[in-house]
DNA sequence: CGACTGATGTCAGTATATGCCATCAGCGTA
DNA sequence: TACGCTGATGGCATATACTGACATCAGTCG
């Protein structure tokens, strides 16, 4: 992972091979693709522990809350994995994932994931299935703003996120 | 793109090779990519102006309009797309699509480009931005909804476009 | 000591994708 | 007519991503 982040902010992500991050690492190219399935993974490697946060929270938020209140308490937890020390290394990932189409789209196909996830728990909660789904990609909307936001400015990553829900509030009044 | 369509729900995605679909078509594999930059690509050929059609309504839409509201206009005109005659082809599509995992990770990305697009097209009317982005998305997301309604049932896409949105309306409610 | 296991290496092969040059048909113009 | 231009295609070479099959080797357990 070090390899290849280093060499993708380097000379860029197209511009790098697998063979020349697997040397970087002093490893061959086929030990490469056993821990990766492919090239644009590795940026990627920690979004299930990620998703699995966020439905356990949701799983523990309680059932006296609306479907959009339970999102909101299950993206809180998430402040553990944006903390300060990781805004720096958050925004050279960033950097690299925005610089290329091959990596945006992995990058929403993560989201799309969680945000299936999020709903699959919203539905579990009894929330009907087109209300599940729009709220869960509702939170993953707030989300991804909070998380720009967190990353842009010095801002701690809960206050982001508050900030963020009061917009969608906002949106819909 | 008959011949990429016909193989790929005949054996899958994966089992289809570009030279077969070129010779089917009786070309060459060369030519192929001159008119799909991806294997992917040929089944988003038209999702350019699907995007164009959204936000030039958009544009139209009445200044006096909620964010939301503008957003829900802009998604009307899609209509012309989703007509009863096309929804045979589009399951035939969406099957191809759902089974395979690099054709979603494709299909995300085309619609989080719409969103980007209606963001622009919000801020444009003097939204401001996280109010656009949050609506853009929220729109999209109505419209995956209202997606899923018009191919699932023999509902039209107007009235399977409407109850999505009532959807959206609830769920802040 | 021998069997088993897990991680890695080696190698061969397939498919995607791109660049470069050749060809060829159609079309307008001197 | 002859000429040159242009756009679409073919042909070829090549880089790179990925996969499957088998070999190797260190550790470990009985």
């Amino acid at each position: 992972m070090d390899a290849a982040m280093a060499l993708y902010a380097l000379r860029g992500f197209d511009q790098t091979t697998v063979a020349e991050i697997a040397k970087r690492a002093g490893l061959t190219e086929r030990t490469f693709f056993r821990y990766f399935a492919d090239k644009r993974e590795v940026l990627f490697a920690g979004s299930e522990a990620f998703a699995e946060t966020v439905v356990r929270a949701l799983g523990a938020a309680p059932t006296s809350l609306s479907a959009l209140g339970a999102v909101n308490s299950a993206l809180e937890p998430l402040s553990n994995f944006f903390t300060d020390e990781r805004r720096d290394f958050a925004r050279r990932r960033n950097a690299i994932i925005a610089g290329n189409a091959d990596l945006l789209e992995r990058e929403r196909l993560k989201l799309s994931a969680l945000a299936e996830a999020l709903a699959a728990g919203l539905r579990q909660r009894g929330v009907p299935d087109s209300t599940a789904r729009l709220a869960a990609d509702a939170g993953v909307s707030v989300f991804r703003l909070a998380f720009d936001r967190w990353i842009g400015a010095d801002e701690d990553f809960v206050s982001a996120l508050r900030g963020s829900m009061d917009d969608l509030k906002t949106l819909t009044a």
